[in-house]
RNA sequence: GGCCCGGUAGUUCAGUUGGUUAGAACGCUAGCCUGUCACGCUAGAGGUCGACGGUUCGAGCCCGUUUCGGGUCGCCA
């Protein structure tokens, strides 16, 4: 009588079935996650991305549908036919606990080595493994989440861009490797042996050519490469959602983003996400921060205490503020009882480690007003006294203080170390998301290792228009009309108007140091379309996996992203990168060293 | 490229001062079991201690090199 009917479709999805369904026939398909044998009685939980469902077989069950239930497995696929029916005994953890499906047919559609680790959400394998694994590591329900998830996020920004005007447009993936920003991934030319493709780190130069072309409003979910070193939060291989804008500025861009954020978040989270979003320039950010990224969502303020110490005798402090340094403070409110010496010691430790500032100095306040402190018996007592007061110091409070000849040094030393201590110490509020935009960035940096300015942002970055003028005198001061998009002290994503004038843009090559015949080699094809009506355009690019990894609160990047990359950029699933033959690499005109 | 942490059964880990036959849990295999859902009970199988070299009478343990993974700094226009 088995396999009467081979061509049963599956007609729900497993943990779609409800008690609406009690009475019906139905079949469904899945993989096996988990058998219990009771002798004459079998309950097996069928899985697929919906949830799970439990199976049936008894003593009424057909003895050969018995037998093939008996030989079941673990992730052994099947198609079940049965009855849906109410259970006598609940499970309250399952979306279809009060029901299950008594089975009177069974089709075992493929078997299964047993697992080299157990799908389960909290498994304990290791990264590696689960990599090397990943279509496993895939089945585990969070994963699944995850990925259907990020599916949704996707929709709706398509739709959202498409709602407003915009147009989806491909980019080539094979581009011309350009100097600049991140190291290029190669590729190798065949008919033009000696030459190299390079994988886009971006959609920029294409979008803006775009809007040359009149599209005016472009946007993709735009794949980018870029060869440098991961991080928890970074691949080298990456997904932006990519826009360009014509005749907008600055302003245009952060509200139509702020629109997409608040509907995004309501769509998927159905979180209300305040706008506008708080704005900070780059120099206040540092300033209270210090970080161009920072995260509003505790405060341990910066506070700048040169003025008190410009002739104290702590040859530590008054070196710094007289080379034209800082000596900066934060206030860990309340954790002085928390943060030991030990503690404190540790935290020196791990400032040696990894920032560029080898210790800070500290002090605690106790109930009569004596301190512990580090650095207090080396001021006056008045010195002393105004920075208590000024860090707002009380009992129970712990101060941290960073000094350097290098204001840029101390400001990112204490940025780092005020993340560490709220990281530490939990005092984020998870449930908050904190958007906000950073503005008026530097255009140049000064590069001590190549000598020469580059472009913080990226060479097409339009300067402020007031201070075109000073492009001309001092570079170092004029401010870029860009702006940044940063939630919960991550970089989401950045942008900015862009130069549209081929005179600007050329004088931007010429400070970056870029010889004529460079701009001419490198960016040739862009010059020249700039000499055909370049509409005023500016636009950004937000990190999709990014955004992923912090609304879904992933604690890595991988656990959005089903295919990732480990560390050292390789994929262990695949084994990629690997050797070619010896007739491909003829066939690029190439040799191995 | 630098620094830190880790690699012992299929998996996650323990392994004391270097000393007899390297353990546990889960998983796996077999048997029993009619309401389980982390089913239960009984029995069993399963090890190149990442690799190479060194010290030693003797190395999972000590030393060196190397490899793989994780975190981080540099880097990421």
């Amino acid at each position: 009588m088995l396999n009467e009917n081979k061509n049963y479709k599956r007609t729900d999805y497993c943990a779609q079935l409800s008690e609406l369904d009690i009475g019906n026939e139905v079949v469904v398909c899945g993989w096996v996650d988990g058998k219990r044998n009771l002798g004459n009685l079998i309950f097996v939980n069928l899985k697929d991305r919906t949830g799970i469902v439990q199976l049936v077989f008894n003593e009424g069950t057909d003895e050969d549908v018995f037998s093939k239930a008996l030989s079941l497995r673990s992730q052994y696929v099947v198609l079940a036919r049965g009855v849906v029916r109410k259970r006598s005994s609940v499970n309250k953890k399952l979306k279809t606990g009060t029901i299950e499906i008594l089975v009177d047919y069974i089709d075992v559609l493929a078997t299964s080595d047993v697992l080299p680790f157990e799908i389960d959400d909290d498994t304990t394998a290791s990264e590696a493994l689960k990599l090397k694994y990943r279509y496993l590591d895939l089945r585990r329900p969070v994963l699944q989440k995850n990925i259907m998830l990020r599916h949704r996020i996707v929709k709706f920004s398509r739709d959202f861009f498409s709602d407003n005007g915009f147009l989806e447009i491909e980019t080539p993936m094979l581009i011309k490797s350009t100097p600049e920003g991140a190291r290029d991934y190669l590729v190798p030319s065949r008919i033009f042996n000696g030459k190299f493709f390079a994988l886009p780190q971006s959609p920029q130069l294409y979008k803006q050519l775009l809007m040359i072309s009149g599209f005016d409003r472009y946007f993709q979910v735009a794949r980018c490469f870029r060869d440098e070193d991961l991080r928890a939060d970074r691949q080298p291989e990456f997904t932006q959602l990519d826009i360009e804008m014509s005749f907008i500025d600055s302003n245009d861009v952060m509200a139509l983003m702020e629109n997409f954020i608040k509907g995004l978040f309501r769509e998927i989270l159905s979180t209300e996400v305040p706008t506008p979003f708080e704005r900070l320039t780059y120099n206040e950010a540092m300033k209270i921060y210090g970080s161009d990224k920072p995260d509003t969502r505790y405060d341990l303020k910066i506070k700048n205490l040169n003025a008190i110490l410009v002739d104290t005798n702590f040859k530590v402090f008054s070196e710094a503020v007289a080379c034209g340094g800082a000596v900066l403070g934060i206030n860990a409110k309340n954790l002085a009882s928390e943060i030991s010496r030990k503690k404190i010691d540790a935290l020196n430790n791990w400032m040696k480690e990894n920032t560029r500032l080898s210790c800070f100095s500290w002090a605690k306040v106790q109930e009569d007003g004596t301190a512990s402190s580090s650095y207090e018996k080396n001021l006056r007592e008045n010195e002393a006294k105004m920075i208590r007061e000024n860090l707002e110091l009380k009992n129970g409070d712990i101060a941290f203080i960073v000094a350097s000849k290098d204001k840029l040094v101390a400001q990112e030393t204490l940025g780092a170390l005020r993340v560490k201590i709220a990281a530490d110490y939990n005092l984020a509020d998870k449930s908050k998301f904190n958007f906000l935009w950073v503005t008026d960035f530097p255009l140049l940096e000064y590069s001590e290792e190549e000598k020469r300015y580059i472009a913080k942002h990226h060479p097409f970055t339009s300067p402020k228009k007031e201070d075109l003028k000073k492009l001309d005198g001092n570079p170092a001061e004029v401010l870029s009309d860009a702006y940044d998009c940063v939630l919960n002290g991550f970089e989401l994503g950045g942008g900015s108007i862009r130069i549209n004038d081929v005179g600007l843009q050329n004088k931007m090559f010429n400070l970056l140091g870029f010889s004529k015949e460079e701009v001419e080699n490198r960016f040739g094809f862009l010059t020249e379309a700039f000499k055909y009506g370049v509409p005023p355009h500016g636009g950004m690019a937000i990190g999709l996996d990014r955004l992923c990894m912090l609304m879904l609160e992933c604690r890595n990047i991988r656990e959005v992203i089903a295919f990732p990359k480990v560390q050292s950029s390789a994929d262990p699933m695949s084994e990629a990168p690997s050797d070619v033959s010896i007739t491909q690499l003829k066939e690029l005109g190439l040799s191995i060293k």
